[in-house]
DNA sequence: CACTACCGTTAGTTGTAGCTTACCGTAAGT
DNA sequence: ACTTACGGTAAGCTACAACTAACGGTAGTG
């Protein structure tokens, strides 16, 4: 599995896009990040290591504390798994295009 | 849930995001999607169901055959949460980084 | 009017994602 | 050394997403 399509499960789930969000604002370490979620601290700490696992936030400790900041390059993947998809869909549409022109032609 | 958000809760299913890729190349009917997929045909509408809600694509009759086509809307909403995302965490970047070079200068 | 092709939907099953509780390791303070 | 703060991980539970089989409805065909 690529990184974009890992990217794409982790924000397939509305907690994990909570998260981001929250990191969004600047980076948190865990407990400040699970401080007013309705889920448990436990859980946060699982969805990091999915988004972490998809680029999606980098990690560094700052004593017992792991600070957890938004990874630019997993945004960037699924940036590009998109423009790539929508390029081969136009690329597909005009060559069907074109054979339609060339048997228009020939009839 | 926006429109965005329904377009990621979709893509985050590896068998959609296969059948989207399929369409890809080209309007397709729900048999001709089903057809070399490990996946029965009824689970291929429901997964069809599921992106046509999102926007990810749109359907057309003819017959009694159902002409399914990948919609633009649902990438173009995609692209604009993830450049709105990435737009609000460099503001927030920035806006701390000069929160932290006014601390500086008073002390 | 049968008969076929095509596909959406329902009913029912099952694997697993997401959650909590509990535990343990590590770093810093006193 | 003891205590507190922090957070990753294991174990176990549960709800639901994804799937299949079966059915029904609609459009074209002879």
């Amino acid at each position: 599995m690529t990184y974009a399509e890992r990217a794409f499960d982790a924000l397939g789930d509305p907690t994990r896009r909570a998260v981001l969000k929250r990191l969004r604002a600047g980076a948190r370490s865990v407990g400040e990040i699970a401080e007013g979620m309705e889920v448990s601290r436990p859980a946060v700490s699982q969805h990091l290591k999915v988004l972490k696992a998809a680029r999606l936030v980098t990690v560094h400790a700052m004593g017992t504390r792991r600070v957890y900041t938004v990874d630019a390059s997993g945004i960037v993947s699924m940036r590009k798994w998109l423009d790539g998809f929508w390029d081969e869909t136009l690329n597909a549409f005009k060559a069907a295009a074109e054979r339609e022109a060339i048997k228009e032609k020939s009839q």
